[in-house]
DNA sequence: AAGCAGAGCAACCGCACTTGT
DNA sequence: TACAAGTGCGGTTGCTCTGCT
């Protein structure tokens, strides 16, 4: 083989400073498969000076790892794959390359990129999902008016559609569907709960607390309302509630005090569950309407701090940018109800 | 037939971590 | 201990294909 280690182009630069980009020919594949065989596998940086691949490391890794693997499985995701997957995202979050350990003939491309495109096809289909309860409880809050004020129109949907009460569920709506909602599958608390039905939640419930941005504004909402005090010092303030929180928890658990009423005793007491999907920590939060614990707490600290959120607060609110409008999630295939500025719950600007 | 939009996929980029000196 | 090189990982981009109008 002819080494072109010395080899400079026209520009003077060394013809490996002139690395190639782009999809890989299968000249280059049978010489990568070639050189991982003299070399072994792992010495990327070895192979490409060893060959003739104006590719870097990296890219040999890649291609490699993607591609050219001998126990690579090529094909479409069988059933028993997407269930492995989704209970393994439900775990682990987006830990691609662990996961990919877990999924035999599969790359962590390949189930990042299945991940990204069917399984968010699949979202959107059967978007993250909310209690009735929840949903009176949210959009009666004062919160949600700001917020709903700030979302985009028809993208905020916890608001009851006039035909669905708790008493007249959706149909299907409380049915875990077939390969529906593997981001949940390890929620036992909403699958064991019983509430009534469930309804889809968008984009995010502000009682979760890793919504990014969102969290930010909730944050310095709190700061405000907590008179003066930075994002920080609210982040902080949270953090010590959270804190004591979970040892109120941990109290009832050890049974120092009663405990709590069994779940769904009543209707009154039923629990309220929010999945949350967001970013890569995959939270899950599960709270029940007599509960002290969990994010109800912050929750009702929330609702409790929205009278008085003053009027700066409002102010950046209202601010935010109008993004094109987004129909409502439990309304999939009714384009009637896209867009529909009379109807949609919102307040008008 | 042409144009467009969306889905799927391959590859790149930047950052973090590990290892060797 | 500090630094550099190598490697791995997750997010993102951009290309190609396909179906629809």
């Amino acid at each position: 083989m002819i080494s072109n280690i010395n080899k400079n182009n026209e520009d003077g630069k060394s013809w490996r400073d002139d690395l190639r980009k782009g999809p890989w020919t299968p000249i280059e594949d049978a010489i990568l498969i070639e050189q991982v065989k003299k070399c072994g596998e792992g010495n990327w940086s070895l192979i490409q000076k060893n060959s003739e691949l104006r590719r870097n490391g990296k890219s040999c890794r890649l291609r490699w790892l993607n591609h050219l693997r001998p126990d690579l499985k090529k094909g479409p995701f069988s059933e028993e794959e997407e269930k492995l997957i989704g209970d393994l995202h439900a775990k682990i979050g987006n830990k691609w390359a662990l996961m990919a350990t877990e999924v035999p003939g599969r790359s962590d491309n390949d189930i990042k990129n299945f991940w990204n495109t069917r399984m968010k096809k699949r979202l959107r289909e059967y978007p993250p999902q909310i209690t009735v309860q929840e949903a009176q409880h949210f959009s009666s809050s004062p919160f949600y008016s700001v917020l709903a004020s700030c979302y985009p129109k028809n993208n905020l949907s916890v608001e009851l559609p006039s035909n669905i009460s708790a008493a007249n569920p959706p149909p299907n709506h409380n049915q875990k569907q077939p390969n529906q909602n593997y981001y949940s599958s390890s929620s036992s608390s909403c699958t064991n709960n019983n509430a009534s039905f469930i309804l889809p939640l968008a984009p995010m419930s502000p009682y979760c607390k890793s919504s990014g941005l969102l969290n930010d504004v909730v944050m310095e909402g709190n700061a405000l309302c907590r008179k003066g005090k930075s994002k920080m010092d609210a982040a902080i303030v949270i953090v010590r509630e959270e804190e004591e929180l979970a040892d109120k928890r941990k109290i009832i658990e050890e049974g120092e005090e009663p405990p709590l009423p069994p779940v769904g005793t009543s209707k009154e007491e039923e629990t309220t569950t929010i999945i949350a999907t967001q970013s890569s920590s995959h939270q899950l939060i599960s709270t029940e309407k007599n509960d002290n614990g969990g994010c109800n707490n912050n929750k009702e600290a929330l609702n409790n701090s929205m009278p008085q959120m003053d009027d700066e607060l409002l102010s950046i609110l209202k601010n935010c940018p109008i993004y094109s409008p987004v129909r409502k999630w439990y309304k999939v295939d009714d384009d009637e109800d896209f867009p529909d500025d009379d109807d949609d719950g919102f307040e008008s600007w």
